[in-house]
DNA sequence: AAAAGACTGTATGGGGGCATACAAGCTGGT
DNA sequence: ACCAGCTTGTATGCCCCCATACAGTCTTTT
């Protein structure tokens, strides 16, 4: 349980040299792949809130790797596209993902690592069950 | 990985309806079956920093459900002990936490939980290991 | 055409946690 | 006995994120 807070703390740690949080690191990432966004596509795909994205997106625009540009169509929203500066340094990213990824998956089989997504993918879905209260609860 | 976030809320969305969130709940429990204790061995045992640990005693204090009390041999430490009412109000948080466990079990056999611990404490090991440098990254 | 509703990005206030800095108190060497 | 160094709890400032409220912009209804 408390694995993932070390986890995260982990790459932000390895990030650090590059001045990227985890946030900042993945989002950039994957700008980087997927071409041009609006900003509520990326929050939604990052798993984060529309303002927390704003403020990511600020931050990485501030540095010239990431740009704004307005959407032809929808005069509301932003297109978020990465810079060449961007791209150069989401080649250090992905240099420094793979490192940590091997460090976390010494001495884990394939085999466990599947089973380990398939079981969190049960509990998540587990997560949206209807709550049974307990009798003594709803009791009082 | 976006897992425990979910898990988390859950915890925080079912204890709130005794205005609990997961950190005071957890402490409280804590306190209520170890006894006594120093706020920095609560901390360690929690895996919060000193300063958080004491803001969450703070908040349970005020609602009367620990004590502090002074330590007769170190006049600089606080004994925090659990009162009446936390008891009490821990044994509402223990039925939360048996249905809560309940609910995230479904679907998972026993022999799937037991190797799920082992996966995550195996990679909690790997995050203390020394940090292999990316060639590329050095050479910049 | 116009009003009602829905959506996008941003500003604001708050929660939870950390790291640091500090005063008060303990502990060890000389 | 005393000074240096360590620990304990707290205050402060920061980070990251959320929820809400808001103005600007589609989109749909009538």
């Amino acid at each position: 349980m408390a694995a993932a807070r070390q986890i995260r703390c982990l790459y932000d740690e390895r990030f650090a040299c590059l001045e990227l949080n985890l946030s900042q690191a993945s989002l950039l990432a994957y700008v980087n792949e997927f071409g041009a966004n609006t900003q509520t596509a990326l929050a939604e795909r990052m798993g984060l809130g529309r303002a927390a994205t704003g403020t990511v997106i600020d931050q990485l625009e501030a540095r010239h790797l990431l740009e704004r540009t307005p959407d032809p169509e929808d005069r509301r929203v932003w297109l978020i596209a990465i810079t060449e500066a961007g791209k150069e340094l989401v080649a250090k990213v992905s240099a420094i993902d793979g490192v940590v990824r091997d460090q976390l998956r010494t001495g884990i089989s394939r085999a466990e690592r599947q089973q380990l997504a398939s079981v969190l993918v049960r509990i998540q879905e587990n997560l949206s069950l209807p709550a049974s209260e307990p009798a003594e609860l709803t009791a009082e």
